[in-house]
DNA sequence: ACTAATTTTTTCATTCAGTGAAAAACTATT
DNA sequence: AATAGTTTTTCACTGAATGAAAAAATTAGT
């Protein structure tokens, strides 16, 4: 039932729920009754029905908050800082990367992935520096799925994406223009924890700033401290 | 289950599990196995579980998340990258303020208090303000409960209370020193849509900076421009 | 203002899905 | 090798969840 909620329905009545799950209303009605006492579910003042505050919370105390998102939070924070452009924080969630914290200061621009959006590996600067670092079985699991074809950029040969994640690794960063929204040039490096790469964080500019490369000092250095603190908390049993 | 939980205890065998929920170990079992495909639980490489993405990514299409920390997001950057002190978003919910959002630039300070936290609404600058323009029904439950004293400065008078909730309506904003933590300094300001109060937002600092009100502008110009934003939504039927 | 259509709520006999005791199979620890 | 603390598997039993049906309330249409 709680599936049936979604970014496009977040707010859902009874008998759309029971239209959506296939349960029959009276069912529905009992368990929404149930959840909302859970705070799983909140009843807004025309019987809608949102997810609800205990939900939020309890995402609070997932490990892709707590021991990512809140720790890389400073660096990220200071990145942003000194290059005002987006930034973003991203891992690898079965064969798709995540945004777990995108940070823009523009308002209002058409949001083309939120948090907790789900990107392809080969189209992106994150998704190729978490591919490029996984283990053969994952980069040999994507290059040979079909590589859907977003823009005119777009990676779509085996090839060219294996020597891509080849030219990744040497560089120690990826650089990726238009070829997953037309426009967008990016640049993405690995954060490496116990020499298994943890995240990937990425700056990016949607107007074809072609210097975004000039971002990568400022890039590189939130990546070795954001790594350098989760090393730490490691070792010393904080983190989880 | 779900419940057994905690910032305190993230991580969790069958076991542990068991004895938190008294429920018997066959029983978690087979709970716990069934969560973790739906991806409500997570369980690492040594039989521990955490909350599983899933969890995470229902918080996420949360109004507190989707409607407000999202919207917000661009504002509270701003507001950072100009005092370049901690910036914070507050909901009421209950008897208790609640973070949304929290932003420090400042590496590893020991938390003392993270997103989704509850904090006393007499205490602190953002909670004063979510009171001082709440309902009087809340306002009267509130000053007459028990007021706790967290330092030397908090108010824990019935009456210093009222008089300062009406300063912080003459005022347009709350400043608070020390009253919760000792040595923070802040103030925060309110929030409101179609005339009634929905957020409030606050600058702190840690070290006893006096001179926190001179970002009252910057303040000012983000719960603005916030507002205003969730205003322009609503009316579009964007925002839910 | 009246009727129709839709949605919410209550009730209750039925049934079947979840329960947990018990025992087995692991995995450390000393 | 013995012990204590775990994780799995199995299964007979039962009570708690189910959903049809009907009533009540709300909304929409003319």
């Amino acid at each position: 039932m709680l599936g049936a909620f979604s970014a496009v329905t977040p707010r859902l009545n009874l008998s759309q729920i029971s239209r959506a799950t296939g349960l029959p209303v009276a069912t529905v009605f009992r368990l929404a009754g149930e959840l909302e006492d859970g705070g799983f579910l909140q009843r807004d003042g025309s019987n809608f029905y949102s997810l609800g505050i205990k939900l939020w919370e309890m995402g609070l105390l997932t490990p892709v908050h707590g021991r990512l998102r809140e720790i890389a939070m400073p660096f990220l924070l200071n990145l942003q800082y000194r290059t005002r452009e987006t930034v973003q924080l991203a891992v690898l969630d079965g064969l798709d990367a995540v945004y777990v914290e995108k940070l823009t200061s523009e308002v209002g621009v058409p949001v083309q992935s939120r948090i907790g959006s789900r990107i392809p590996l080969h189209a992106t600067a994150v998704g190729q520096v978490l591919l490029a670092y996984s283990d053969s079985g994952l980069i040999d699991q994507v290059v040979d799925s079909p590589l859907t074809k977003y823009t005119e950029g777009t990676i779509t040969s085996k090839r060219t994406l294996l020597r891509e994640l080849s030219n990744v690794r040497d560089r120690g960063y990826a650089y990726s223009a238009s070829e997953y929204l037309p426009g967008a040039v990016a640049i993405a490096a690995p954060v490496f924890v116990g020499g298994k790469i943890e995240a990937a964080c990425g700056v990016v500019n949607y107007d074809n700033r072609a210097d975004i490369e000039e971002c990568y000092s400022s890039l590189q250095e939130a990546c070795t401290g954001f790594a350098a603190r989760l090393e730490e908390l490691k070792k010393s049993g904080q983190s989880y």
